[in-house]
DNA sequence: TGTGTTAGTGTAGTTGTTACAACTATTTCT
DNA sequence: AGAAATAGTTGTAACAACTACACTAACACA
C-alpha cells in the first residue's frame, strides 16, 4: 500500500442484515463461508459493490440473489472502515437492514443454498461470526429496534394477515419487553392504521383470532399530516423508583 | 474503468457538515472552491481517506485542519455512492456531522482560510453547493434535529456557561418550532441535568439572566439508569385538528 | 425617575399512560 | 355431551405528563 495512486486500491462492499420474524423469535439471515477467510464461519450475506453499480443497487442484488425477494424494506445503517477489517486489503462496507416476511420467503437455488440458514438473533450475537461480523450485526439490531418505535416497519416482517397477538409478539421480540395486551390493543387500534378483515383465524386449537392487515394508505395520509406513530408502555413506575434515589438526592 | 481490477479503482472520502450555532442561527461551515471540479462554488469540507486510515480518524483530520478543535461530538451518517456523484471517477463519501462551540472557534491558518465561512443553514440548503452536498447537508441537518430530540447533544452547540433563554432558542432553532418558556424551563430544570451556577450575565441592557453549565456526570448516571432525554412539545391540539378529519372520518 | 427590555414564576384543565381481571369463543379430550 | 384447555376480547380508575396562559422582577440607560 505505498505509491502514489493507493487511494484508488481500495475496494467497498455491502453487507445486508436480513431480518425475519418466526414463532415469535426474530430471525437472521446468515451464511456458512466456504473458503479462507473464515472459512466455516456464518457470515452476512454482502458483496463487492461493481464499478458502475450504485450502494443501494448493490444491496438489492445481494438480498435478490440470496432469496429471490424484490420489493423488500432496506434501509442503509452505518459503513465500517477500520484500516484491519478485511485480511486481504482495504475493503470498507456499507452495512444496511433488510426486513423480509418469512411467509413470502423461497432460498434461491443459488450456489450457495445449503450453507444459508435462518438463526435466533440473540444467538447470532453471541457466536463467533466473520470479519467485523459482529459489530455489524449489533449495530443494525440496534437502528432496527430504534427505528421500530418511530415508524410502522414492523409490518414487513409480518404475513400480509395477522392478529392483534401476533403484532404484539412481534414487538415484544423487538423491544424486548413484555407488553400490557389491553393497553397495545387500544393503543394500535386507535390508530386507525389496520384494516379490520372480517375474517378468522382457521386450524388454530383454541378462539380464532380476527385478521387485520397494515393500512399503508391512511398512514402515508396521517404521516403527511404530521401524525407520528409510537410504541412503547416502558413501566415509567420502575423506572422513577430507580431514578428516585439520583434525582432526589 | 474496464477490465477484472476494476474493484480497487475506487477511492472513498469523508465529508462533514460542521454545525456551530451564533446569534440564535444555526449556521454550517462550508469551503469555497478554488479549482474545477465545480470552481467557485460552496462546498462541505471533506478529503480522500489514506489507505491506512480509519474512517472517524478522517473526519476528525478534515475537522482539525479546518477549525484547530479537537475534541468535539461527531457522528458518522450516511455513505453517499451514486456511480456519477463524482465527475472524475468513482468516488463515493461517508458523511459525519459535528457540533462545535462557535466560542471555541477559530479558524487555522490553513491555505483556505479566505475561502471558509459560517453560513445559515437555511440559506445553505437551498443554495446549489458543489457535487451532491445539498443533499448530505440536508441529510445531515435531518440526522440533527432527530438526534437533538433524543439526546442532549444540543449543549455541544453552546458555550460552557449559557443562560436558560440562549438554550431555548438553540432549541427552537433545531426543532424549527416555537417553545413555551415556562413549560420549557420547567422540563429541562426537572431532568437536573444542569448546575445552577449562581453567576448572572454582565454587561446586558436588561435584568441579567442566570448562567448553568450542563452537568454531564449526572447525564450518564441518568443514562446508565434507563432515564431518556426528549424535548418536544409539539401542539398537539393542532396536530389533533388536522387529523380528526381523516381518523373520524 | 421613568422607560425599555428580558428574566423569572404557578396553576388549572386536558390528555395520555398505566395497572389490572373477568368473561367469551373455540377445540380437544373423555 | 360435558369438561378442560387455550387464547381472544373488553373497560375503568388512578396517576402522570402536557399544554395554555399573564404578570411581576431586575437591570441599563436616557
Amino acid at each position: 500500500m505505498n505509491g502514489e495512486n493507493n487511494f484508488f486500491k481500495s475496494a467497498f462492499s455491502v453487507d445486508n442484515v436480513i431480518f425475519g420474524f418466526d414463532e415469535g423469535d426474530l430471525k437472521v439471515l446468515l451464511i456458512k463461508r466456504g473458503a479462507d477467510p473464515f472459512k466455516g464461519l456464518w457470515a452476512l450475506p454482502g458483496d463487492l459493490v461493481y464499478p458502475n453499480e450504485d450502494l443501494d443497487t448493490a444491496a438489492y442484488r445481494v438480498l435478490e440473489e440470496l432469496t429471490g425477494l424484490k420489493k423488500v424494506y432496506l434501509e442503509q445503517v452505518h459503513t465500517f472502515g477500520a484500516v484491519d477489517r478485511h485480511p486481504l486489503g482495504r475493503v470498507i462496507t456499507i452495512a444496511y437492514f433488510s426486513l423480509v416476511k418469512i411467509s413470502d420467503f423461497t432460498l434461491t437455488a443459488s450456489s450457495f443454498a445449503q450453507n444459508v440458514e435462518w438463526h435466533n438473533v440473540e444467538i447470532a450475537m453471541k457466536s463467533k461470526l466473520a470479519f467485523d461480523h459482529n459489530v455489524i450485526l449489533e449495530t443494525c439490531f440496534n437502528a432496527l429496534t430504534h427505528r421500530v418505535r418511530i415508524r410502522p416497519v414492523g409490518f414487513e416482517l409480518l404475513p400480509p394477515k395477522f392478529t392483534l397477538t401476533e403484532l404484539q409478539h412481534l414487538y415484544e421480540a423487538l423491544l424486548r419487553e413484555e407488553l400490557d395486551k389491553r393497553n397495545f390493543r387500544k393503543k394500535i387500534l386507535s390508530m386507525s392504521l389496520l384494516i379490520d378483515l372480517d375474517e378468522l383465524q382457521e386450524g388454530v386449537p383454541h378462539r380464532p383470532a380476527k385478521l387485520y392487515q397494515f393500512n399503508k394508505e391512511r398512514y402515508h395520509q396521517l404521516e403527511a399530516n404530521g401524525f407520528s406513530f409510537e410504541v412503547k408502555e416502558s413501566k415509567k413506575k420502575e423506572k422513577k423508583k430507580r431514578l428516585a434515589a439520583l434525582i432526589l438526592q
